[in-house]
DNA sequence: ATGCGAGCCTAC
DNA sequence: GAAGGTAGGCTCGCAT
């Protein structure tokens, strides 16, 4: 798969005898269900809906391929299914000039199992000076099926485990001996020194096409989904009271589903009181779930029902060994899974319910399940209609975000739609980086493990990790635009605002507008206003107003940071690796160097007693004194034995220094950026920040197209306008989860693209920019509170605002936030990458350089006003928690407070309360600073 | 009482 | 077997 898109053209193109299947029994049901094998005749257009890793095996060799099996959708609506024959790999290194040996050698040694072995050139960014061209040998090993791959993987890997090892100066002193000695098996062993790619998903390899198979062509010019269908459902059982239903001996009471919008529920008289008749729950008029009603005996009869109707519909087969019913073919996607970690819900809010109540915008019917069996005997129609109801929501759940959602990250994530709703951010993240790695000819690295014996000044480090994201409180209290606060404003900032003030405009026009200056009609206009309001408030600087309240915040800071600064992981370099480096010159400047804050917890004990206790250990025997049953603490596997081995040094740091770790220690470091490197890593995170742009461009263009359409109430138009907002807003949803993920994946455990330095890197250039943004902020007005890229604030109320230049030709209008441009000018002078080069010509090696910094304050506000709770301790203020409203008095923010529903309850209460009004204003006006000591009124948030 | 670390959940 | 990160608030249990 090269994870590009999923409508392919699927062409067949030979007389198909050498591959002649016998019909499998899974091949007979597939095709009862409509997915015939498609082996022969003209060629067809389908969607590729999913696939599955499989074997198939040739009639007359009856040697055994691997392959993937490709479900298609036609436009028509019908479905074929194909077998894609593919060879896994994976690659080995070995020492320099052994390739051809060692090739043979493995040849001779694998000869049942090895299908093919080529030597092939690959970018390897670990390799030095490679900037210059020079490329690594690798052994491709190719085979027929997964399982021989397996067994030669596992078997080479030892091998490769033991070779690494070796010290570098027993390798060398093996050198000298090889040339005297005769050549035997085990040299040629000892010559693999890396594999490479054995641990990727092996469908993932699928590239060639042979010339008598199957082919595959994509599609980009169509991008509308194939219609499918969807069977969404729910099944309500017994349990016993305060306990969770046992599949041992509850019984099914109904089973509710809806089939591509038409519902059916199956009654089990055994449990329900009565018979229940057809039915309809439609909680919203687009939300329509009318459900035919079958009464049946027990729930043998229930279950044969629904089995009955799965296989009729959707195609459902059990599978013996799994025990559950299954279709290949068919999409198993859970809508739970969607909301843990696409939904952008806090925890709390994770049931059917909550969520219904979130995005669907109806409250669900509710019934304690303590009542459920009671009422299904009792109040068989209440039951009814309530199991319909979860139906109803997992259908429209699924059809309104999980479905295009994830079926648009599909057409760019090469996985099945199951394992791209499953899967972790970080795993898609570096799926998409293998894709671009491999469109670059470039050699994964294998998956990052961490050191586990690291020091730090002659102790054991129990941990290391950077300083992130940096987060402030300043004030607490109430903050109303219509309620006068006192400001102490820095003179000399304003007038320095005033002397930059061409330069800033100038700026804004440029940059940000991308317009001519001299175009501009209404410059010196607007100058004129924000300079008389900027020397107001420089000439009387403590003053009392009311506020603008504002967030002014960094759009995706780290990615931006990433993209700026053209970080990825095998950017980072040491200065061996640059000595090395034929661009290493004099006054080169295709090294950044960028600092970042190393944070590190050692253990008490020194280096030597670690060793001490180490050797003691290794001695010893574990699992008790049994002698039969005791085994040697060397036996036990390498995890495990640091796991003891640290356990130990904790209770002799206990007994020793009477605590076990010291206080963390934080050191700042500077990593060196190479500016030339591969830019596969930064090329990835640029194409989908742009591609996201694109999308939710589209999306704003097509809900333009909708609110036309419903103007001439063209449903058919209004449809398809409301389809295609859809389809566009979880495009660049699909983009903005990835885009987010780029930063973390650094730093996962396991990543092939691991940087601590990175990471570092990217926060601590995000720190320093929110923290000069509130050095600004503080001199010409309040900062109320900043986390990581945001800062909220109050400015006076006579502080510059929103301006708008005119061009000359009429034809443009530039609307600037003056204080969006202060901050952004302050960002682009600190951050903006002079550095940035570009390989433009690949055979000369010509770089180009140019100035790079796409990090951008945007804002949002002013708005009405802002509360930031107190802490019960005197003087301490609280982070991350905040409440802010708008104009019209509806809530615009909610932060940091578990329970949402409740806390907005109570503050608003507390906002409209009169008593607290006039308490609040006393606070607010008084002249008591509130920074620091907040002996005034506290707004405290009490969960209960 | 007070201080701590673990565990849970959130902000970004 | 699979796995984005760090910062920070709050509760609770446990040791002092």
């Amino acid at each position: 798969m090269n994870g590009e898109g999923r409508r392919r053209d699927f062409r067949y193109n030979r007389s198909s005898k050498k591959h002649k299947l016998i019909r499998t029994a899974e091949e007979e049901l597939e095709a009862k269900l409509g997915f015939d094998l498609f082996s022969e005749g003209e060629k067809r257009l389908g969607w590729l809906l999913t696939f599955a890793s499989s074997s198939l095996e040739d009639q007359e060799t009856n040697k055994v391929s691997s392959c993937v099996d490709l479900y298609f959708v036609s436009q028509d609506g019908s479905c074929f299914k194909s077998k894609y024959k593919f060879r896994p790999y994976f690659y080995a290194a070995t020492k320099d000039k052994m390739e051809i040996d060692v090739e043979a050698y493995l040849r001779r040694r694998y000869e049942s199992q090895i299908a093919n072995i080529e030597i092939v050139e690959k970018e390897d960014l670990d390799l030095k000076n490679h900037l210059s061209g020079l490329r690594k040998s690798y052994l491709k090993l190719s085979f027929d099926t997964v399982q021989q791959l397996m067994s030669v993987k596992s078997d080479l890997l030892h091998v490769v485990e033991r070779n690494q090892s070796k010290s570098d100066a027993t390798e060398a002193y093996e050198l000298i001996l090889m040339g005297k000695r005769e050549q035997k098996s085990q040299d040629f062993l000892d010559c693999i020194v890396d594999l490479r790619e054995y641990d990727v998903p092996y469908h993932w390899y699928d590239v060639s096409i042979s010339s008598n198979d199957v082919m595959l062509e994509r599609r980009t010019d169509l991008l509308q989904r194939a219609e499918v269908h969807v069977c969404a459902f729910d099944i309500e059982t017994t349990k016993l009271p305060l306990k969770f239903p046992d599949a041992e001996y509850d019984l099914i009471m109904m089973i509710s589903y809806m089939i591509d919008g038409q519902g059916y529920l199956i009654i089990n008289r055994e449990c329900v009181g009565d018979d229940i008749e057809d039915l309809e729950y439609t909680p919203k008029p687009e939300f329509e779930g009318c459900f035919t009603v079958t009464n049946v005996k027990n729930e043998l009869e229930l279950l044969k029902k629904w089995f009955a109707h799965m296989r009729e519909e959707v195609g459902f087969q059990c599978d013996k060994n799994q025990g559950e019913y299954r279709a290949k073919f068919a999409c198993h996607l859970d809508c739970f899974a969607w909301v843990k970690r696409d939904s952008y819900l806090p925890q709390g809010s994770h049931g059917l319910k909550a969520v219904t109540k979130a995005k669907l915008g109806y409250h669900p019917l509710e019934v304690n399940p303590e009542d459920m069996v009671r009422f299904a005997m009792e109040k068989p129609q209440m039951m009814a209609s309530y199991s319909v109801s979860d139906a109803v929501a997992t259908y429209f759940l699924y059809m309104t975000y999980v479905h295009p959602f994830i079926f648009s990250l599909a057409t760019i994530i090469p996985m099945s739609p199951d394992e791209v709703l499953r899967k972790g951010s970080g795993t898609l993240c570096e799926m998409l980086l293998m894709v671009q790695a491999y469109k670059a000819n470039v050699i994964c690295p294998n998956k990052h493990q961490s050191d586990p014996e690291k020091f730090y000044n002659n102790h054991l480090l129990e941990s290391e990790t950077y300083i992130g994201g940096h987060v402030e409180c300043l004030e607490s209290g109430v903050f109303r635009s219509d309620l006068p606060t006192s400001f102490k404003l820095d003179p000399s900032a304003y007038e320095q605002l005033i002397n930059n003030l061409d330069r800033d405009l100038q700026y804004a026009i440029r940059v940000e507008g991308k317009i001519d200056l001299d175009s501009v009609s209404n410059y010196d206009e607007v100058k004129n206003v924000i300079f008389e309001k900027l020397a107001r408030l420089r000439d009387e600087p403590i003053r009392v107003e009311c506020p603008l309240i504002y967030h002014l915040d960094v759009a995706a800071m780290y990615p931006n940071i990433i993209l700026t600064n053209r970080l990825q992981p095998p950017s980072i370099v040491t200065d061996e690796v640059c000595t090395a480096c034929d661009f290493n010159r004099p006054g080169k400047t295709c090294l950044r160097k960028l600092e970042w804050v190393w944070r590190g917890e050692i253990f008490m004990a020194k280096k030597s007693d670690y060793y001490h206790l180490k050797k003691q250990i290794e001695s010893e025997f574990v699992d008790g004194t049994d002698v039969q049953l005791a085994k040697s603490f060397l036996d036990l596997p390498k995890t495990d034995q640091q796991l003891r081995l640290k356990d130990r040094l904790k209770k002799y740091c206990q007994k020793a220094y009477k605590r076990v770790l010291d206080k963390p220690v934080t050191e700042v470091r500077e990593a060196g950026i190479c500016m030339r490197e591969n830019s596969f890593y930064v090329d990835t995170v640029r194409s989908f920040r742009d591609r996201r742009y694109e999308y939710k461009g589209l999306n704003k263009v097509w809900k333009g197209k909708l609110s036309e359409a419903k103007a001439t109430g063209n449903s058919i138009k209004i449809q398809e306008a409301q389809d295609m907002v859809v389809l566009y807003d979880s495009l660049q949803l699909a983009h903005k989860c990835i885009l987010n993920s780029f930063y973390g994946y650094v730093m996962r455990k396991g990543a092939r693209w691991y940087s601590m330095e990175m990471a570092g890197v990217v926060t601590y250039t995000g720190a320093k920019i929110i923290q000069n943004a509130r050095l600004l902020v503080e001199k010409i007005g309040k900062p109320l509170e900043l986390d990581t890229d945001g800062i909220w604030c109050a400015l006076p109320g006579s502080f510059p605002e929103n301006f708008t230049f005119k061009t000359r030709d009429m034809k443009k209008k530039l609307t600037i936030s003056y204080p969006c441009i202060m901050l952004n000018v302050d960002v682009a002078r600190n951050n903006t990458n002079d550095q940035y080069q570009t390989l433009t010509n690949p055979v000369t090696k010509t770089y180009t350089t140019h100035s790079e910094c796409s990090i951008e304050f945007e804002v949002d506000g002013p708005y009405k006003a802002m509360i930031l709770p107190a802490s019960k301790e005197e003087g301490i203020l609280i982070k991350k928690r905040y409440a802010v409203f708008n104009d019209d008095g509806t809530l615009a923010e909610l932060k940091g407070f578990e329970i949402k529903r409740r806390g907005e309850l109570k503050l608003i209460k507390v906002f409209q309360n009169k008593k607290y009004r006039s308490a609040l204003k006393t606070h607010q006006s008084g002249s008591s600073p509130v920074r620091g000591g907040n002996s005034g009124w506290r707004v405290v948030f009490v969960s209960c």
